[in-house]
DNA sequence: AGCTAATTTTGGATCGTTCCAAACCGGTAA
DNA sequence: TTACCGGTTTGGAACGATCCAAAATTAGCT
């Protein structure tokens, strides 16, 4: 009568089937909601599994049933908050779906990432969502995953050739037509001399974004000078200390699109040195719309990729992968979406 | 001779035994690394391991050993860069000791939490973390765990009476030593009017901290005025709304301790918008270290509690209540550090 | 060779579930 | 009486690993 709390060992489904006279197949049934069951004996089942507290064990039956309710999200970063939304978009997705998340962070280093997938894998996930870490080369992530679990790679490319037969899913941010947003609404401003600020050329994002920024600049017409091509470490420090390349050559620029927002924060203090007020002398733009883009001085105009959205929507494309495990491999660019604030002032007229 | 990648049905313990002429046994005391085997038999089978491209299949030997190599990870909200790095330290952790993580998100609701706890259960985990969801209740979070693993409290306390025989594990931040701390280095700096701005009466952290200001204020031997404690809720927006009510009364504060980051943000826009130069003419304190804490206008002391390394040690803690089931239940609480920045300003000369 | 002791190997039972073919049961038609 | 029918229920064999007692092999010593 009073609340019963489980003590001993770990109630089965023998055991409740011993509990109200039945078969462990019919009880099984009666767990899957199957229609074959009689009504009364359901009841009685019913029953007996809540008095006894029965928790299904899904590795039992998975095992049994070949299947697996989990899908591994390896993350290189998860106190970066652009991929902790993205966690927990994904999170929240596959709850929603029945599934659950084993997850797994390798911090950048390709080592750790053969590591955690290999200790995942053991656990057999349904499939894979995997943020590279970088330098993380495609050869080994195929030696480790083979065709054990779909695999959907969101937001960075692998390095070396991919394997022909490795039908990867993909799921990319629109850094090029983003940055070439970016570009186009400085060009609509009145701006004429843009730099690209940040970012290493050796990152297939930075590549990207340069490019939709120099679309921009060709579509309007312009041509860019070296000097406007400034490559820094994407941290606000170094973004900070490569300010003064800006101004170094002929026809300074007056605006700036940035790798990301780190970057254009740090160009903000490094403009903030030299006695320009970003936002007033100096416009410039960033990416990802991080929390403190919002609320710097000025606040920052940057692009959006909606993580925890992206999330959402890697978490929908793996589980439709599981469905069409032979459908030809998908390759998705999730738009991003500019936000326009205070940062992205009219040049200062001369 | 070419690298070879399965293609068809997963690879057994039989598919090796077959494939190297020797019994299932054998090769699964190879797998464990057993004294039993002979060396040359152990050659023979790891090689053919390593041919077929085996993965071990840990739900089937969790199954027989009757054990578990995964804890849940149950959280009230990923997208907060505390709960992320903590998340973050909980896997490295785990992933160290062989053991995988099962994450849940519950985004603040004790219903998700009763469905997320459901759904992880049932994958059975050697034990639970779990930073509780706002008004999360104890009742409900036993009915829902029972005996079926151990489970550790992280960050917040549940409502409700807790039923004696639930011996949860702690772990939680010292915070209102933390507060004190904050406190007495204001009093140091010479303010003797200090407020304690932001919060919920009803959280257990805030009263918390709100116990280690007063006794840092008696114990100065300093009366508090009530409009000092202005309530508002934990986002910047609501703290930058409630900035008046501090300087409403007769003897305006010259410094305030704020109930985290999050409000001493929202402070230092409210204080800018009255004419107000944060760390100049006011002085203030946070609670968390978030990232743009060091990185406000001016950087903002406050207390760290350094939640990645408070992640490794839930994650131990765990770890040991399963070498020892019986042991007591242990209530930890993780000391904060005051970092100390241009923020906690003395107080301007009148 | 003969016998014991030490070293390796192995067949079956088992973990908790699902699948499947077969059995059961009360009722109706032949 | 037998055959046959839905509608229910069930025993036993899986799934892929581990455990254990017993068997097979090898070594050591008269």
């Amino acid at each position: 009568m009073s609340s019963h709390i489980p003590i001993g060992r770990k109630v089965t489904l023998n055991d409740i089937a011993a509990g109200c006279g039945v078969s462990r197949a019919t009880v099984s049934l009666v767990l899957r909601g199957s229609p074959l069951v009689n009504k009364l004996t359901r009841a009685r089942v019913e029953e007996e599994l809540r008095r006894q507290g029965y928790v299904y064990n899904r590795a039992a039956a998975n095992l049994r049933r070949r299947t697996s309710t989990s899908i591994a999200l390896v993350l290189n970063d998860l106190a970066n908050p652009f991929f902790a939304e993205f966690a927990a978009g994904v999170d929240e997705a596959l709850a929603a779906a029945g599934f659950v998340t084993l997850l797994g962070c390798t911090g950048e280093s390709p080592a750790r990432e053969q590591a955690v997938l290999g200790s995942l894998l053991e656990h057999g996930p349904a499939g894979i969502i995997l943020s590279p870490a970088e330098h993380s080369r495609a050869a080994d992530v195929l030696a480790a995953v083979g065709r054990r679990a779909p695999l959907l790679l969101f937001n960075r490319e692998l390095g070396g050739a991919l394997p022909e037969f490795a039908h990867w899913d993909q799921l990319m941010l629109d850094n090029q037509h983003g940055a070439r947003l970016a570009t186009e609404h400085l060009l609509e401003r009145g701006h004429r001399r843009i730099a690209f600020f940040g970012g290493h050329h050796d990152s297939s994002s930075c590549r990207q974004r340069h490019a939709g920024y120099a679309e921009a600049m060709r579509g309007a017409g312009l041509r860019t000078e070296p000097h406007w091509r400034i490559e820094c470490a994407p941290t606000r420090l170094d973004a900070a200390h490569h300010t003064p390349a800006l101004f170094a050559g002929a026809f300074a620029p007056t605006a700036a699109v940035c790798y990301n927002d780190a970057v254009a924060l740090g160009l903000m203090l490094g403009l903030n040195q030299r006695g320009l007020r970003p936002g007033h002398d100096f416009a410039l733009t960033g990416f990802d719309d991080i929390a403190e883009a919002a609320l710097g001085m000025p606040p920052l105009t940057t692009l959006s990729a909606a993580p925890r959205e992206r999330g959402g929507q890697a978490a929908e494309l793996v589980l439709e992968r599981l469905q069409q495990p032979q459908a030809a491999s998908r390759q998705t660019v999730a738009p991003v979406r500019l936000i326009v604030r205070e940062s992205s002032c009219p040049p200062p007229i001369t």
